[in-house]
DNA sequence: TGCATATATACTTTTTTCCATATATATTTG
DNA sequence: CAAATATATATGGAAAAAAGTATATATGCA
């Protein structure tokens, strides 16, 4: 994983609250993080898909939803970085985490939502 | 320190270099990183002062040169992602650090370059 | 004071990134 | 199969970032 390319892709601030929110609840679709950003489906596909093409998050299908959770196989250093990112701004995520429990808990938010 | 902004300094690969280069060094003059990166000075210069302008560095004037080091009130996430970033990627500075020291070693190298 | 060195900034051009809108694909359900 | 839902991608344009060159500023020294 190419140092630069990692922070290019934590560089906006569609993609790391993304990532962050998605490091944050281990897994997450399309749907959610629309709904947790409040911005429309093309951009966050567009930043997800940008974030897979870097393999930073893997996706998996399951009906029609697509889910997305970070690498496991990033490198170390990098989900390092992404905890200490989490854990040193939690207030970054806050308005987006109460978006996305008032979706509803899982599962019945990916009953609703998803 | 906003996180998006804080990553958008990481995103350049020159200024991620000399940011992970002064990191290690503990200070660095802008003669030695335009040594060390192989790079125009004021393409470096120019680098500098936008991570000085975020307050991701601090600079001091000394004589002719103007040393820079990493902002000691930086948050504790924001150095620690420093520290896990070099840590994980010495071979990134590798040649970087090879040119700084083929310049000769402090504080010959601050008679001989600055 | 005048010249040399180190660094910063200004300006213009080029490159990169981001966005909105439209459209395509895949899946589920009736 | 048709309609609905979820997601992805393509396209064209706007905005932001980066580059190179030129120039300005500050310091040291003869």
């Amino acid at each position: 994983m190419d140092p630069v390319q990692f922070y290019k892709c934590l560089s906006d601030e569609t993609r790391l609250r993304c990532l962050l929110l998605i490091y944050h609840e281990q897994e997450l679709c399309v749907c959610e993080l629309t709904g947790a950003l409040r911005e429309i489906q093309p951009k966050v596909s567009r930043h997800l898909a940008q974030l897979r093409q870097c393999e930073i998050l893997l996706d998996r299908r399951q009906g029609q939803w697509i889910f997305y959770r970070v690498n496991p196989d990033l490198p170390q250093w990098a989900k390092q970085v992404l905890d200490d990112t989490l854990v040193g701004n939690m207030s970054f995520l806050e308005e987006n985490l109460s978006s996305l429990r008032r979706m509803g808990d899982r599962p019945a938010r990916v009953q609703a939502c998803c």
